[in-house]
DNA sequence: ATGTCGTGACCTTCACGA
């Protein structure tokens, strides 16, 4: 089983590249990230033509994630984390699919640092975490996947003094990352690469693609009985180079059945 | 030092977030 990880970068400009990526790929799951469309404005049908069941957790111009399914319809069983009721942010969305417990994630990119965004980002990680020793009761395997806006280790991006001060690269932020892998989730690129080098993300700017100038914050996080199960992993790179691309590329995992 | 996108809004151009 394929289970994959993208963030578009806007669903209604992305559209053609998100649908011939499914067709080329053909993920079991796949969880979007930065869908920037209120739920009205999710294109379902188009998925539905492809075979893909889904569910959405929109908001106007910003953020939002959903998850398709391949040849099934997501069950929902969460949609935001508990803990703040000021946070209207959609950044978290949850289901069961084919026996797999999956949560589509958005975690906030936290800049400028310091500042309100970046205490936001970190008490996110907080509830996060809460919810993950949740999930990390149940017997299903859980994958938890999305753009967590961390990069873990100074080899998970191309030049080890770049983004120093950014909200990516903070001690707190790769702490409360790394707060959880102790808890038990198994990061699972870093476990077949760990070398590293392997990126998710280009910036725009700058000619970083043609350089290759990237890093890696795009993750799928194992419980234990999902981490066993592990088989494969890797990133989509070449669709990151195609015409009105997103900045990230699709990250994704192989579970044996 | 700079470089680019996507979205939305009294909108042919800017602000914002990334």
């Amino acid at each position: 089983m394929r289970i994959a990880t993208f963030n578009i970068n806007g669903i209604k400009a992305r559209l053609p590249r998100l649908l011939e990526w499914l067709e080329e790929t053909r993920p079991d799951i796949a969880c979007l990230q930065e869908i920037k469309t209120q739920d009205e404005g999710f294109p379902a049908a188009e998925f539905e033509r492809l075979g893909y069941g889904a569910i959405w957790h929109g908001q106007k111009g910003f953020n939002g994630v959903a998850i398709l399914a391949r040849d099934a319809q997501p069950v929902e069983s969460g949609r935001g984390l508990a803990g703040d009721p000021e946070d209207v942010h959609s950044r978290y969305l949850e289901a069961d699919v084919h026996g797999v417990r999956v949560a589509s994630i958005y975690l906030p990119n936290g800049n400028p640092v310091p500042g309100p965004k970046f205490d936001y980002k970190l008490s996110w990680m907080k509830r996060l975490r809460a919810r993950a020793a949740e999930l990390a009761m149940l017997e299903l395997p859980v994958v938890l996947a999305g753009d967590y806006n961390v990069i873990p280790h100074d080899h998970d991006i191309w030049s080890t003094k770049a983004l120093l001060d950014d909200a990516l690269r903070q001690p707190e932020s790769i702490a409360a990352y790394r707060t959880l892998l102790a808890d038990g989730w198994t990061d699972a690129l870093a476990t077949h690469y760990p070398q590293g080098r392997v990126w998710t993300y280009w910036d725009y700017q700058a000619g970083a693609w043609q350089q290759d100038h990237g890093f890696r914050i795009d993750h799928l996080l194992l419980s234990p009985v999902a981490a066993d199960r592990l088989v494969a992993c890797g990133v989509d790179k070449a669709h990151r180079g195609r015409e009105k691309a997103s900045d990230h590329a699709p990250t994704w995992i192989e579970l044996s059945d």
